[in-house]
DNA sequence: GTCTATAGCCAGATAGAC
DNA sequence: GTCTATCTGGCTATAGAC
């Protein structure tokens, strides 16, 4: 009894050759890409990708929906000790990967696409940016139920703190503007968003 | 000395039933849009278009620059009494302007463009929400002098609250999200970050 | 100035040989 | 399965009549 075959799609190398082609003209082009340069970058023809891939949108939803899975986590519980320093480090991860730019590509992509495939990129949304907000939401009640964060809507609070953390930066790579590229930049930021968060969820009986 | 014609192009009425048929059609449509589609709209022919607007880049960047100046503002100088009003207001007036639908249509076309025209979407950028945030951070910094939020950098305050303010319902909205499209629940989600900010911005003198 | 008609091009998708 | 060659449609931009 090993491990089947078990032929994923990502798993394949001549479709990785593909998807890293797609990503890597999304970055270089932005939203206008075309078949024919998908086949040049990734060393095959065209009909080898439509008898791969039907069309052109199920290419690119496949690799979107790859992408989509490269987001922040946050381990183990919250405690007094380890509050700070884990919300911390979950920004700056979150901030790290938000300014690779397959994540900024990938972004421009989805949302050039939203009007024409609605439910696709719904999805896409409800499972990446929902999913992270859920978890995030899930770590901060548990924090909330020890009494290290003042008692509120989980969801709110989680939904408050991705803000601060992102801030304007991901919308400045969106429309070119200089961002925030280097860690110790990042860092700062990180740490300036995570304070002013506990300073406003700080729970009352810490005035005492 | 009357005043003199000025002929601004906003003003022409045929200059905004074509930027009004531009605006239709990203609302509609999305980023693909086509010249033949355009003049459908309007109302007149390609020809007349490209004689008037040279080619279709000048177009869309003419009614962008126009929907660019779409922004809230904070009137007046803070004291005791205002602060939390006037921010609540401001932030619940950002929420509706975001909102619009033209709003996001914009964001999608110019987010569509960056890779090609960087230039052009860089500086809407900077005179949108650099501008924005920069009167912001005037006004902060001004409440900051007053003794009203605890001294910071105002620019970073500004930063950060535009952030908890806005929170993931823009990208909701880019991506065909459900969001806050209600004035109630845009006001809820307001005073909620507003209180946040001024929890997190309260002077160390407010604790005695 | 505004129209109809068209040139020229590019991109998505397919046909058919190997 | 993969390639070369091609079809087809739509799009930007222009030409020329009125």
């Amino acid at each position: 009894m090993q491990t089947p075959p078990l032929p994923r799609p990502s798993d394949n190398p001549r479709h990785q050759q593909v998807h890293e082609a797609v990503r890597a003209l999304v970055r270089e082009q932005g939203v206008q890409i075309s078949m024919d340069a998908v086949a040049a970058r990734a060393g095959c023809s065209k009909q080898t990708l439509y008898a791969r891939y039907g069309s052109k949108q199920a290419l690119l939803l496949q690799v979107l929906s790859d992408d989509g899975n490269n987001r922040a986590t946050l381990a183990g519980t919250p405690d007094a000790a380890t509050l700070r320093p884990r919300l911390a480090a979950f920004a700056r991860d979150h901030l790290a990967r938000l300014s690779q730019p397959d994540t900024i590509g990938t972004a421009r992509l989805v949302t050039a696409q939203a009007t024409q495939f609605p439910d696709e990129v719904r999805a896409l949304f409800d499972t990446c940016v929902g999913g992270l907000q859920e978890r995030l939401a899930h770590w901060l009640q548990q924090a909330m139920r020890r009494g290290l964060l003042r008692h509120d809507d989980p969801h709110f609070a989680a939904e408050l703190l991705l803000g601060m953390i992102v801030g304007l930066d991901f919308d400045r790579q969106r429309f070119m503007f200089p961002h925030r590229d280097t860690a110790a930049q990042q860092a700062d930021w990180a740490d300036f968003a995570v304070d002013s968060f506990l300073r406003a969820f700080a729970p009352p009986a810490s005035r005492a």
